[in-house]
DNA sequence: AATCCCAACAACCGCCGTCAC
DNA sequence: TGTGACGGCGGTTGTTGGGAT
């Protein structure tokens, strides 16, 4: 934790940094049962923290907001994320909006530190064509196919990932292959969550952006065809969603 | 055992939109 | 209408813990 000095000559406050202790989230969260959240830059006045009406904010949201959520993000919410990013962007706030309890930063740390890194590893751009259909037609398939296994039963552990043909550079480079994604409302069901129809209904500002799980039939012929698609990629990708999703 | 490296997470910073005055 | 305060958002950085060497 940091102090730093204000410059400002009317009072020689100095302003905490870094990680908050115990007590400072208890100072906060009393505040905010009794008082309610909003009007932050009162807080400190209020509280005596030496903070900045900011980060008690950010502290709330992130971290003393009851039903805040933590650790590990489901498959469930992995796909929501893919998807809702697919419309939105970086709109990581209304992203949050749809997975009760997620924060938008936790939901930004995600896709820098899995997708992102993903995207880096395969020499990508995480905003290209390539890296778009790589989440499009391998990882939200992929990641389907698994929910469904979950669901369905735990003793059907079959999985048609090992040996696939449309992830085999041999197999993909001289056949068209056809898949059929499931709807975002047929392939899980959280609590909470918007369906894809309701997602839908809330996008009508981006209706022209990519729809990743509303299309109904996907050809692999011109994707496999791009350079993207080398043999070291494929299998990267192949050992990825084996191993992680 | 020491250190190095890296992933994950927490927190800060700067910008922008909104609203009250 | 201009302006300043405030809150929200996204990008970035700092910290930490665990695994690898």
């Amino acid at each position: 934790m940091a102090m730093v000095a204000m410059t400002s000559s009317e009072e020689e406050m100095t302003i905490t940094k870094g990680p908050w202790t115990e007590e400072e989230d208890s100072l906060l969260y009393n505040y905010i049962t009794l008082h309610g959240q909003g009007h932050w830059n009162s807080v400190a006045s209020y509280t005596g923290l030496k903070r900045t009406g900011k980060s008690c904010r950010l502290r709330w949201l992130n971290y003393l907001r009851p039903n805040v959520r933590r650790g590990n993000i489901s498959l469930q919410e992995q796909l929501l994320i893919l998807h809702l990013h697919s419309r939105w962007g970086n709109r990581w706030s209304k992203i949050a909006e749809h997975l009760p309890g997620r924060t938008d930063n936790e939901i930004k740390n995600y896709w820098r530190t899995r997708v992102v890194k993903q995207a880096k590893q395969l020499k990508c751009d995480v905003n290209s064509k390539q890296f778009r259909d790589t989440l499009r037609f391998v990882w939200i398939p992929r990641m389907v196919e698994r929910i469904q296994a979950q669901a369905s039963s735990s003793s059907s552990s079959s999985s048609s990932w090992e040996g696939e043909p449309q992830t085999n550079a041999h197999s993909c480079g001289s056949s068209t292959l056809h898949v059929n994604p499931p709807s975002v409302s047929d392939s899980y069901n959280l609590p909470g969550a918007a369906t894809a129809e309701q997602v839908n209904n809330n996008s009508n500002s981006n209706s022209n952006s990519s729809t990743l799980l509303t299309e109904t039939d996907y050809s692999y012929t011109d994707i496999v065809a791009a350079d993207f698609w080398t043999h070291e990629n494929i299998s990267f990708l192949q050992q990825q969603l084996a191993d992680e999703l």
